[in-house]
DNA sequence: TTTATTTACTTAACCGATTAAGTAACACGG
DNA sequence: CCGTGTTACTTAATCGGTTAAGTAAATAAA
């Protein structure tokens, strides 16, 4: 059986193909019975319209991108979920890619929404993604972009963040309230501006509390899990850190097992503070204290600033700057001040 | 400026647009010297094709869906990352479907294929799929769809499971050789295929140990949270089970909580086991007895069996069937038989 | 009664790429 | 020298909706 059309519903029912597309759209042009028939028989035929025929002529394909470096991370599940809903409920597409940290892959992706493939783009950039990012320059200039989480700070577009440095200002000073005096900062990139600022609010806390900033003190790890571990392992016997603040959710993890290695424990010999979502932060051993991230909220708040922007062309959306606070959830891993 | 389109390029190098498509897919039909000519000028103006143009007349997408229940879920999470790097790899785009396990919503979301959308569908179904899934076969008559994990046993398609009744026996087994007599099977659906293989499994094991099968030893769980809780909470109290199987990530991680809400030891109390891709299982307190799924290699492997079925029609995608082994991971909410 | 307007359509162009069918120019075998 | 291929294109139809522009008939206004 073939796929049914608007043309066969026009031969059906005796009336031009205009008529059918303009029944199918309520258009005040048409009247109410033939609106009435043109329905029934799009019931009965089962006609489900062409989404790219339709795209091709009104140069909207009804779908967004959602561009991230990972979905399995409990932050990027979860702003997932958040775009998720605001695109089903509006009734748009949603459709994925990884770049799994890689640059090349990201500015690839990108340029192929040139084509017109998506009317709008939620992205989370790479650790690798730098001001020379030609591919994003170029993107926000064409279609609705909004950052969320890991921003491009030399790309005017819409943002929507956590308070980076407040958040890692506050875990570093919990952590000396704890007693800490040689906390170690893992940081999961040079260039990334999340990572920069959070970099900035632990500096500041440093200063604020007369402790050293020593070239141990901000690690920067790398993608490759194995050369991390190594990297962790190294700098934990070298520098006898009291206090370690992973800023990603891949980090944490990767801190927990380098002290089950070293047999260093937590929070006796190291306290432990990650940047992350996990829903098993609080039966971990110890349980985690956590920055934790409002990961739904955020990717709702993207989309629904892009979906304003799709709707209405006059709204601004590059002056959009949402910061949506994080939280720091005490739990075991670190000391609570005396 | 505008969109560069394949006439423009004609018009530019006066030939047909004919000609130019061509040349951009490298017919035979075009010299040498065209060809170059085209690709030249297509590569300064940043020529992109339009994907819905070319949709549209060849009838392929070039696009498949991933329809599951949830992503904020490490088994989904792991899984599309497994199909995604299949996608990547032969170039196709990934549309992205959450059912949040409600039927309707599914049914939705499958009839939407009936336009053509996606070239194929991989697929996880809700825990209220039922036999009478009217949209799953119809759509399995239109276009290649594979099932993974979570498959419809009344709809003739290709389906990648893992060894669901085999991985409940042995996680019974365990249990029953640490010393546990009262095993309660916490289970997501009653009629979702892989929880009926499970708790297949796991009578099977109790059976074949002489142990009883009561009304509570399987408990039916809804996907609300706090019913889950409470329900388990009121169960544990009233049936002091030994020893659980929690079939889901999320019933692993309530069977913590409620065990830490009503002061019931792990595993001195109750025994757990826990179906899960968590990477943070070892870290648990205590580390969870897991059976972990091969959430990359099941996504990888569908994805690679729907793409066999898009490259050839005459591959025999209804009749494929992979059963990939998930493993046993022993720890310490468990204990080992004596 | 005549003109203007509204209603309910139809016609045909269009979106941008693909492709079946056609063609002109040239080469080559017999 | 003719017929048959081959090469390198072009023409035009097509995919399935959408929409600007047109039209005939009915209704309202002048």
């Amino acid at each position: 059986m073939e796929n049914v059309t608007i043309r066969m519903l026009a031969e059906r029912l005796q009336l031009s193909t205009a008529t059918i597309s303009k029944a199918l759209s309520n258009s005040h042009e048409i009247s109410e019975e033939t609106k009435q028939r043109v329905l029934a028989l799009a019931a009965e035929l089962n006609y489900v319209p062409n989404p790219y025929a339709s795209s091709l002529r009104k140069k909207s394909s009804h779908t967004i991108a959602v561009v991230i470096p990972e979905v399995a991370d409990s932050f990027f599940a979860e702003a997932i979920n958040g775009i998720e809903s605001v695109a089903q409920e509006k009734g748009y597409h949603v459709l994925i890619y990884l770049t799994h940290e890689s640059f090349a892959k990201e500015e690839a992706i990108l340029k192929d929404f040139q084509s017109g493939r998506v009317d709008g783009v939620l992205i989370s950039v790479t650790t690798e993604t730098s001001a020379a990012a030609h591919g994003l320059t170029q993107l926000v200039k064409e279609i609705p972009v909004v950052f969320f989480d890991r921003v491009c700070e030399e790309v005017t577009a819409a943002r929507i963040t956590t308070d980076d440095a407040n958040a890692a200002y506050n875990a570093t000073t919990h952590l000396i309230a704890g007693g800490c005096r040689n906390i170690g900062l893992l940081s999961a990139s040079r260039q990334l501006s999340i990572s920069n600022r959070r970099a900035e609010g632990f500096r500041q806390a440093l200063a604020d509390h007369q402790l050293p900033l020593t070239p141990a003190s901000i690690l920067y790890c790398s993608n490759d899990p194995a050369a991390t571990q190594q990297l962790l392992q190294t700098a934990l016997q070298q520098n006898h850190y009291d206090g370690l603040i992973a800023t990603t959710e891949k980090l944490a993890t990767a801190v927990y097992l380098a002290c089950e290695e070293l047999s260093l424990a937590i929070p006796g010999d190291v306290q432990v503070i990650g940047f992350s979502n996990l829903s098993t932060a609080r039966f971990l051993q110890p349980s985690l204290t956590t920055v934790s991230q409002p990961a739904f909220d955020m990717g709702h708040a993207a989309a629904t600033v892009l979906f304003k922007a799709l709707k209405s062309s006059s709204f601004p959306l590059q002056e959009q700057q949402q910061v949506i606070p994080s939280s720091l959830i005490i739990r075991n891993s670190t000391k609570s001040g005396l």
